[in-house]
DNA sequence: AGGCGGGTTTGACCCGCGTCAAGATTTCGG
DNA sequence: CCGAAATCTTGACGCGGGTCAAACCCGCCT
């Protein structure tokens, strides 16, 4: 899953001096590159939250991440972009171009180190949205925001930024189970929805258990 | 869709000699690495067809993709591997290490180049998976197939190396499903089966249609 | 404070595909 | 060339989650 996978890249040398480059500071939904643009360079999040998503023939929309603090992302392989990256908080993003990477061993290294990682982060996003039911899919979705937030404890309360939407978006599902889910796990007791953009987990071991359910 | 992406990644210079290189001859089925295996370098497939694969809690796989000549495969940001991957024919592989990237230009482009396709791939098949019904999965795999021997005629017969469970493990549905699906595409005329090992396709446009449908 | 509108929830219905089970066909060892 | 074990196909059935539709809620603007 690309969600909130704190980018343990080594931070050391040069490459920290590029780390620490200020980006633009944008604000919510601001789209910061779009399918079919010129790859100029990738980026990477200083602050707040990004999301990349591709635009489907009966433009419905295949998410494919939630990229935060020391996340890289809009990598192509191609001239072009085939995704878009939109904001889903006022985030402040870097760019850095091929250019960078030339001659600079620890970007490298940190840059090969995120490809992998999502390539790893896509492979088991492919295996929660084939193998996991819709409760499984969301009670994993929750658990990997509140694990973004270090929280350790049993309780916990996390930051959905994200709306309905996006989360049936990227969890492959549809707003309405995405919403029943949620729901069912107020009902029992696991989670509590005091308003639309946070969530309390009252159990994350409870929490866990239904994340690895596949059915 | 991880499956049979030609790597038109540069030849020239120095990685030329590389991808050149003589791998080893493996058996069918002869597995050449293990989820949990230090990560000593990457594959390049020279001939012959290499799946990768996750074996998962409930001792079911997802696999994901087929790797044919030129392919690069094998990547990890960590230190160990966390899949697996087999031969589906005899095949040749040759194995570099990171050693090999260090300080050759061409080598590392190639490499960025294949990450970034296997990032894409990963997309892609993310988008199959979820939106994609039954019959336009199987139509979408063999027609993946179909390209990759580079036919561009309305017929053309593509080689099966896998088997149905492999193919049902890679689409994310059961193995009987593959199996109807398949038939019915025989029985509407647009494929021929006439060995377990071989599809023929008598309609590669139908077939295309037939992929792209959501329903 | 009231009301408008997007976002969300809830309800009813149904269909695609998974599951279980049995049968058919191919493969392979001896 | 035969028998047994894989592998694949076909059938019957049930359910998870998608779809359509309506109600509800909450933030925001005047």
């Amino acid at each position: 899953m690309l969600t909130y996978q704190p980018s343990s890249s080594s931070n050391t040398g040069s490459f920290l001096e590029l780390s620490r480059r200020r980006g633009r500071v944008l604000a919510n939904r601001t789209s910061i590159y779009h399918q079919g643009d010129d790859f100029a360079g990738f980026y990477r999040v200083n602050s707040g939250v990004v999301m990349v998503f591709r635009l489907l023939e009966d433009s419905t929309r295949q998410i494919s991440g939630f990229f935060t603090v020391g996340d890289f992302f809009g990598f192509s392989s191609g001239d072009q972009h085939n995704d878009n990256a939109v904001c889903v908080t006022t985030a402040n993003v870097a760019r850095l171009s091929m250019a960078d990477v030339q001659g600079n061993e620890d970007l490298q290294r940190a840059v090969f180190d995120a490809t992998c990682k999502q390539i790893d982060a896509a492979q088991s996003h492919v295996t929660t949205l084939t193998r996991k039911s819709a409760e499984a899919k969301v009670a994993g979705f929750l658990l990997k925001l509140a694990e973004t937030s270090n929280a350790t404890s049993e309780e916990t309360s996390i930051n959905l930024p994200m709306n309905r939407l996006d989360i049936a978006d990227y969890l492959g599902m549809s707003i309405e189970t995405v919403s029943r889910r949620l729901t069912a796990l107020k009902a029992a007791g696991i989670i509590q929805l005091p308003n639309r953009k946070t969530a309390e987990i009252k159990s994350v071991s409870r929490l866990a258990e239904l994340a690895g359910a596949i059915h």
